[in-house]
DNA sequence: ATTTTCCTACGAAATATTTCCTACCTATCT
DNA sequence: AGATAGGTAGGAAATATTTCGTAGGAAAAT
């Protein structure tokens, strides 16, 4: 059972920590505030298991995370798909800094990276498929 | 001349609201305060002249601008290239949603979101460019 | 010369975000 | 039972970001 049920498109949009944790949770699937904490402090850098514990009960408020509670446990997991959550960020950052367009944003990044020929081979690919359905 | 010269790397990530600076000084060249906060009403949203200006003195404090000093009119442009800051958000962004690969990044976006055809083939163009090139 | 208009400076308030302290609950171990 | 280990709750402080009120200087208009 969901813990809320705000939309996506009102969905606030998560700030940095929130997409830390985010990334956490679509990684490892539903997760422990400790686990997530663990994890943040493994692959990012100090933190307090109590700003994690705020932060995520932050997003829980928000709608950005559900929880199932299971005697005194708490799991949590992501309340909107990562998909989802990805593109909603990848635009907000389009229309600051790359006019709106996403796909300028692409562009940009495209030209000034030094992406291997595998991955150009893959997104090639994944536009391919694109182009058929459409 | 530049009134600054923090290297890039060293650069703190502008803001959301700094962004939104930038991209208009990318788009219309070496601005006064006024026409940048001119052009933040029309395309964005309403801010006060101070609020604009508070912030573009404290990101030439940050070395994210520079200006010109001509008798009592301040000019202020990026003190970077767009393509590097543009680079530098999008990494940073890459990291914390998206495990660190810009090309992920890419990847994701396109399966999820509704590029439009021409933009499709805006990027399949560059990809073949690059590949030349490589 | 006075007024008006347009500009900058800057402190301070408002808001958003992040961090941590303390309290307390429950399960487990001895 | 008492102690310990692990968990949650939530207020409050610290920090970062954004907004705006007010003051004042220079140029232009009357």
């Amino acid at each position: 059972m969901k813990s809320n049920n705000i939309p996506p498109e009102q969905l606030p949009e998560p700030t940095k920590s929130e997409l830390e944790i985010l990334y956490v949770l679509w990684e490892k699937g539903p997760c422990t505030v400790r686990a997530v904490n663990d994890e943040l402090n493994e692959q990012r850098r100090d933190v307090n298991y109590s700003s994690t514990l705020k932060l995520m009960q932050i997003m829980l408020e928000k709608g950005l995370l559900q929880r199932e509670i299971n005697g005194h446990i708490h799991t949590y997991s992501p309340a909107h798909l990562r998909e989802t959550m990805q593109a909603k960020v990848v635009h907000s950052m389009a229309n600051l800094a790359f006019g709106g367009s996403a796909s300028s944003l692409i562009l940009s990044f495209l030209g000034s990276s030094d992406t291997s020929p595998e991955e150009l081979a893959r997104i090639k690919e994944l536009i391919r498929q694109k182009e058929e359905k459409g």
